[in-house]
Formats: structure tokens, sequence, C-alpha cells
RNA sequence: GGCGCUAUCGUCUAGGGGUUAGGACGUAAGAUUCUCAUUCUUAAAACAGGGGUUCGAUUCCCCUUAGCGCUACCA
């Protein structure tokens, strides 16, 4: 029978959610919304020492800002739960000692300060040190030492952790959906510590034990957990669960636009773009982060754009929405290797989102930033001027920044552009214009088009030669869209008072 | 160092035993224009190298090289 479809993005709350990990997300919510399953979130917050506070409201936050509604897990509830390791601790060592007495685990005193030593020692030989079927017939561990000294260690509480007792040179061939074979030879892996001497499990065990309680099916996560692919695997025919072993998945990674290596939580502070989805302040450390949802991505423009990093449709199509992704996402089309981000790319899918928008949408973040400049917000304005202008831009704040003068009279003007469209004759032809502009009533497009054009003709004046300084005059830089547009929105008030002052300073 | 994964324009990618190797971002040029943009058109730009297999390989196989990842009582 087939199983109802059930992935989890499991994040450990190290930190901010960064691309690779959202992206992750994302595939495993289309994985899931493609087959009509499941998207769980899980928490694995076995690792004390690295817990962040503030990191787990983060990542759920981050998710709902995505759009990446989550069926069952942390914050939401379901009856696999809890969906937090730390809650589910006690139940972890059972699985463990029950890999110890099966024989397929088994008790390790030796210390971290030993071990540490042992592979320093090794390194200086050239030689590589791995705790496995070689080594471990001279380290302290009850494979090794008598039962009764292994009774009285655990009988005196001294420290220990149960490690993987991993076979002796057995060949593993491993299937991937996206790689396809993967080989291994046991004999070159070592015996992972599954329970940490703080109680914890690690996250191998926490990892297989989860995924097999909240059957899951299908395991989608980063390209970095394929060398641990076989020590997984064979975890779950330890515990006799292969049956219903969940296929595996591994993502290639993203790496840095430039220079080498993945992409990390450094690189967005120092390249300019950001790698967080929102804004993030290490509560230990205080140092900000930029977010994609403060610097103005629009959420829909940011999901478009991680899918398509190391994913494709097959066709030529670049932009879809959430559910047209869910409809066409497969993991058929996950590239293998890794994807070097581009933020101009992302910005590129901003730019197409928003000249997507409907204007009124446009117009009210526009009023938040005129509201903010203590500027009035005269709506029906502002939308007029969102669909004249937005085809410019990539961001609301960039159309913002750039169409202030529609708000605000210009204080100054460019120097560069007055110098070259305020000659020693536009004084007299801009006074002339001015008498003109004040006979005009209907300021429509259609109407001072059809005035000035007339005037111009007349006059036998080029239309540039008006215009320029005109535009100068009134936008105080040669930008902008067309003047007849210009002087329609800010009205006939406002024209005259600028043509005035402009002719004053100027 | 060991193990594993990967390899098409600068970047993201399509394709696949015989193709003018396609698209997008970015770059450049031209057109339009009262300015700046937008838009449109065009251009430059790739199968890492070497061996096989084959009538024919960029495509399949092997090697090399390069990149990436893992190599913790972190995930």
């Amino acid at each position: 029978m087939e199983r109802k479809v059930r992935v989890r993005f499991a994040p450990s709350p190290t930190g901010a959610l960064h691309l690779g990990g959202v992206r992750t997300a994302l595939f495993n919510y289309l994985f899931a919304r493609h087959y009509g399953g499941d998207f769980l979130l899980r928490i694995e917050d076995t690792d004390q020492t690295r817990y962040v506070a503030g990191a787990e409201e983060y990542i759920i936050e981050s998710l709902k800002w995505c759009g990446l509604t989550v069926d069952e897990g942390v914050g939401v509830g379901g009856e696999y739960g809890p969906y937090r390791q730390s809650e589910r601790k006690e139940m972890y060592k059972q699985y463990a000692l029950q890999l110890v007495e099966s024989g397929n685990a088994y008790y390790s005193f030796d210390t971290a300060e030993e071990l540490d030593a042992l592979r320093k020692e090794c390194e200086g030989k050239g030689e590589t040190f791995i705790y496995n079927a070689k080594s471990r017939g001279r380290l302290k561990n009850s494979l090794h030492i008598p039962a009764s000294e292994v009774e009285q260690l655990l009988a005196s509480n001294t420290p220990y952790v149960i490690r993987f007792k991993m076979p002796e040179n057995e060949n593993l061939i491993l299937q991937d959906i996206i790689r396809g074979e993967v080989h291994f030879n046991s004999s070159l892996l070592d015996d992972k510590v599954l329970y940490k001497s703080d109680g914890m499990p690690t996250y191998h065990l926490a990892n297989i034990v989860d995924d097999h309680l909240m059957k899951i099916t299908h395991v989608i996560r980063g390209e970095e957990w394929l060398p641990s692919l076989p020590l997984h695997v064979l975890l779950y025919k330890a515990f006799g669960w292969e049956d219903t072993m969940p296929e595996f998945a591994h993502l290639p990674l993203i790496l840095k636009p430039v220079g080498n290596g993945k992409l990390s939580k450094r690189d967005g502070n120092k390249m300019g773009f950001p790698v967080f989805p929102m804004e993030f302040t290490d509560p230990a450390t205080g140092e900000k982060w930029h977010g994609y949802k403060e610097d103005g991505y629009f959420p829909e423009a940011f999901i478009n754009m991680l899918a398509l990093l190391g994913w494709n449709p097959g066709t030529d199509q670049e932009i879809f929405t959430l559910d047209e992704l869910s409809k066409l996402f497969t993991l058929e089309h996950v590239n293998k290797s890794g994807a070097r981000f581009n933020p101009d790319k992302a910005k590129w899918f901003n730019h197409k989102y928003l000249v997507a928008k409907p204007d009124s949408e446009l117009a009210t973040q526009v009023g938040e930033l005129l509201t903010a400049d203590h500027l009035a917000f005269d709506r029906p304005k502002v939308e007029r001027i969102c669909g004249l202008m937005k085809e410019r831009y990539n961001f609301v704040s960039e159309l913002y920044e750039d169409c202030r003068f529609f708000f605000v009279a210009p204080t100054e003007f460019n120097e560069k552009d007055s110098k070259k469209y305020w000659k020693e004759e536009t004084p007299a032809l801009m006074q002339e214009l001015l008498e003109v502009l004040k006979s005009i009533d209907d300021y429509s497009f259609a109407n001072t088009e059809q005035v000035i054009s007339a005037w111009i003709n007349e006059k036998q004046l080029g239309f540039g030669k008006v215009m320029n300084p005109f535009r100068v005059a009134i936008i105080g830089a040669a930008k902008g869209p067309h003047m007849f547009d210009v002087i329609e929105i800010i009205g006939k008030e406002e024209t005259i008072q600028r043509m005035e002052k402009a002719l004053a300073s100027l």
C-alpha cells in the first residue's frame, strides 16, 4: 500500500534560517503539496550549547512570511507530537539502549580530550583516526573492556556515550532520488555517537527515531547530509525499520555569488544582499543582519527566486505562483550541482512582481512611506504615479525615493542638468511659458499637450528646447516621466509655484 | 590527508549519440524619446582536459583536473 506522503523540515534553532534553509523548507513544502501530503515542522534542538533564543520563533515567522503553511509540528500541533526534540528527550534513551542490547551499539567511556589527543597524534603521523572496527579494541568501550568493569563504570555514574557499531567492510549501495546510486564502504565510516553524555541524542539518532515515529516517507535535505546517509540507512536496518524507511533526496548546496564555498551568513552583510528572509539580531553579540522582507522584497518574489535555484520546470517559464510551483514541482527536475546565488537575478524577480502588482496595493505601501515622511497621502494621485512609474523600479522604496518630486517641490536643482539645459535665453522663454501655463485651466494631459505644443509650434521652437528646462524647473533634474503627465499630477497651482521659484533661483 | 558528490555562456539553466547547443540575469550596441528610465531589436558569450565505445560524441564509460561537502559528545 502506498503511504501518504509526509515530509518534514527539521531545522535546528541555532540562529536565523538562511537562504539554503528556506529553500529546503520550500522544496519540502512543494513536494508535500504536489503529492497531496503533509508538511511537518520539527525543531531539532538537541544541542543545548548552540541554542539561540528567539531562533525558533524566527523560523516560524519566516515560514509564515514566505507563505509556507505548516500542516503539523511546532506551533501547529498534531498527533505525532511533541515536535520539539528537547521535549522528546526521555524517549530517545530507550532506543539507544535497544541498539546496545541488539549488539548494534555500545557504551564508550573515552573522554573528548582523550579522543582529541588521539586525533592529533594520528594527524602528526599523517594518519587518520577513525573510531571504528580498527581502533575499538584499543579504546575504552563496552566492546573491549570486561562486562563487570562496564557495570561498575555505569554504576559509578562515569560519563559515557553510546556509539553505533559500524560493521566492517560492507559495500553499501544506497539510493538517492536526485543522485541515483551512491556507494560507500563501511570500513571508512566511523562509530558515530548516538547518545551524548548529557543525556541528549545526537542528530543521527533523534532524526531516525523521529522520522520513523512521525511516519516520514521522504527525507529532503541539504547535500551536506549525504555523507551521513550510510549511517542513517544502517540505523533503520538496526532498528528493523527497513520496510518503512523513507526515501532520501539530497539537495545541491547554494554557493556564494563570488569566491569559493557555500553561502554563509557572513556573506550577507559583506556583499550587500541579505542571506536571511527577515531581519535578525543575534541576541548574544547584538550583530544585526538584513532580511529580504525589510529590504523590500515581496515574499512571492523571494520564493520564486529560491524555487529556481536548483530546480527548473523544464520549460522557459520563470515566474510562478506558489500554487503553480506546487503543481509543477517534482524531484526529477532538481539539479545535482551546487548553484551560485545571483543577487541581481533576485532583484529582477522582485521587479517582475512589482510591475505585476496592482497600483492600489503599491499605493498603500507608498502611502506608508509618505506618512512616515509626514507628507500627505493622496491615494488617487499615488495610484496614478505608481501606474506611471512602476516599470522602472525593483523596489517600492526606490519608486518612492525617485518619485518624491511629485510630492515635494525641488529644493535644489541638479547642477549638471541645469547647466546643460538652463541657458542664457532660457529665463525669458520660461517666463513666457509660465504665462501660457497660467492661461490654462484644464491641466489634463490632452489639453496641456495641445496648448503647449501649439505655442511651441507657433514660436517655431524645438520641443526639447522648451521641455528640458521646463523639466529642470519643475522636477529639479533631467529625469522622470512625460512632462504633461507630471503637471497633470501636481496640478496648476503647484506647477506655477514651482516655475516661479525656479525662475527666481536659477 | 581520507571519503563522497558535482562539472553546458561571467551567473542560473534547457537539451541530448547527428542541433545554427535554446532561454533568463548581467554586459555592450542600436531604435524610440523633451530628460532619465522603460520598451523593442541586435551582439558578444558555454559543452574543463585526455583517453575509450561508436560510422559519429558535448551527450555513454574510464582517468585527470577543478569545485563543493563531510571528516565533533554541531546540526
